[in-house]
DNA sequence: GTTTTTTATCGAGATAGATCAGTTTTATCA
DNA sequence: TGATAAAACTGATCTATCTCGATAAAAAAC
């Protein structure tokens, strides 16, 4: 990790990260009292899983993935994650370990936020306190969503999702870039690398996308819908 | 459902539900305004996946399971419910819908809390608010735990989760009882229920469990979270 | 620009788990 | 208390998915 070209202060975030837009002054002081920020290259840990979590990451610039590191060595990733994304809880709440890792797809610049100090201002700003239950009620719904996705859909819905959920939530587009790689995909959507590649080829043999390389272009998003539907 | 021996009042109630324990006499109050509580037989709908979540549910008396209507008619059992669980979240928060079902295993008595006060509780309370992220962070973990089991177990290790998770979690000793059937242990695990039954027959011959009937008695733990833990 | 390493791809065989059809047991109810 | 319905069980297929081995392509290193 390189500590350079560093984030100055949380005053200038705040314009960007919804969560933080709430604060008063006085707050943002105390979320940046004893925060710090650190880039990190491609590939390098941001957080590992089983550390303590005494500190929430906002994510300022670049791209990383956030993955649980299941039963024998297989991972899955519960999210990609873009700038003004804040991670570390549950296990922040608890006082408790990190449940997933977080490792950096590209170069990113990520906020180090005290949990104690977080925790303050969710004390004195109930606004703020009633956006953050709020954030992690959608965590918990998606992950009930997925739950259900992974446990209850086979190969060709789970990859429908994966798919939709890449474009639609992520590159807000038809385009998937070419730092998710198929490997990528088989993590997140639970199966084999090998199965992975062979449903992406199906598909693009069907017209509903489009391979180059590694990116992946969405023709027929009606269709990716219907299957995700069908399951 | 019948509506006869409901609850009176959050006050007694306050008693045992842990997470109402820090609440004033004030706060109680208007958690107990709009209030009701209806009593549940067998098999009746609690609360219904997709309706309008306006009400949280404590569970007062009884045992409920809480499912996820997922895809082509399967279930998925996110939990069992005993006494002084609050069900609700996440839709609650989100002004929502909810996103599972509720039923009664057994003759069940639930209080209908209004979400409008519990949150007006939430913002004067900074404890009670404290508590109950940290209640959402614990369901969250589980989520996250879930997802990973099903997603990379094989149906061995399942299995064996279900049983720790009955006997350790909801039944508190070796022995699982009969509301439990072989159906639910599928829903729970997300397969089906004759290989569920497979499995148990398995651990039977193999002296892990001992099956009577609907009843499963536990006799190798260790063996079990031993199952468990391999996948 | 060549070598080395990683990643993607593909086919064939192996396997976990589902489905189905039939039987037995248990629960329900008139 | 018998009749009927609902679960529980079992063996025999069938199928989705994994694994493995081998090759091709792309990226990284030298």
């Amino acid at each position: 990790m390189n500590v350079e070209k560093l984030c100055v202060g949380c005053d200038t975030c705040n314009e960007k990260a919804p969560l933080f837009q709430v604060l008063s002054d006085e707050e943002l002081k105390m979320v940046n009292k004893d925060r710090y920020s650190v880039r990190f290259h491609e590939g390098e840990v941001i957080l590992k899983q089983g550390t303590q979590a005494s500190y929430y990451i906002s994510v300022i610039e670049g791209f990383a993935k956030m993955y649980i590191e299941g039963h024998s060595d297989r991972k899955l990733i519960l999210d990609f994650i873009k700038p003004w994304k804040l991670v570390g809880g549950p296990g922040a709440q608890l006082n408790d370990k990190h449940r997933y890792s977080v490792v950096a797809v590209q170069e990113t610049l990520v906020c180090f936020i005290d949990v104690n100090n977080f925790k303050k201002v969710l004390d004195t700003n109930s606004r703020f306190s009633e956006q953050f239950l709020a954030m992690c009620s959608g965590n918990y719904n998606r992950a009930l969503d997925r739950m259900v996705g992974l446990s209850q859909k086979q190969m060709h819905g789970r990859i429908s999702d994966a798919l939709i959920y890449l474009s639609e939530e992520i590159y807000l587009g038809t385009t998937i870039s070419a730092e998710i790689s198929r490997q990528d995909i088989a993590d997140y959507t639970s199966m084999s690398k090998d199965s992975a590649i062979r449903i992406l080829k199906e598909f693009e043999r069907d017209s509903i996308i489009n391979l180059d390389g590694r990116i992946i272009e969405i023709i027929d998003s009606k269709r990716l819908h219907d299957i995700s539907q069908k399951g």
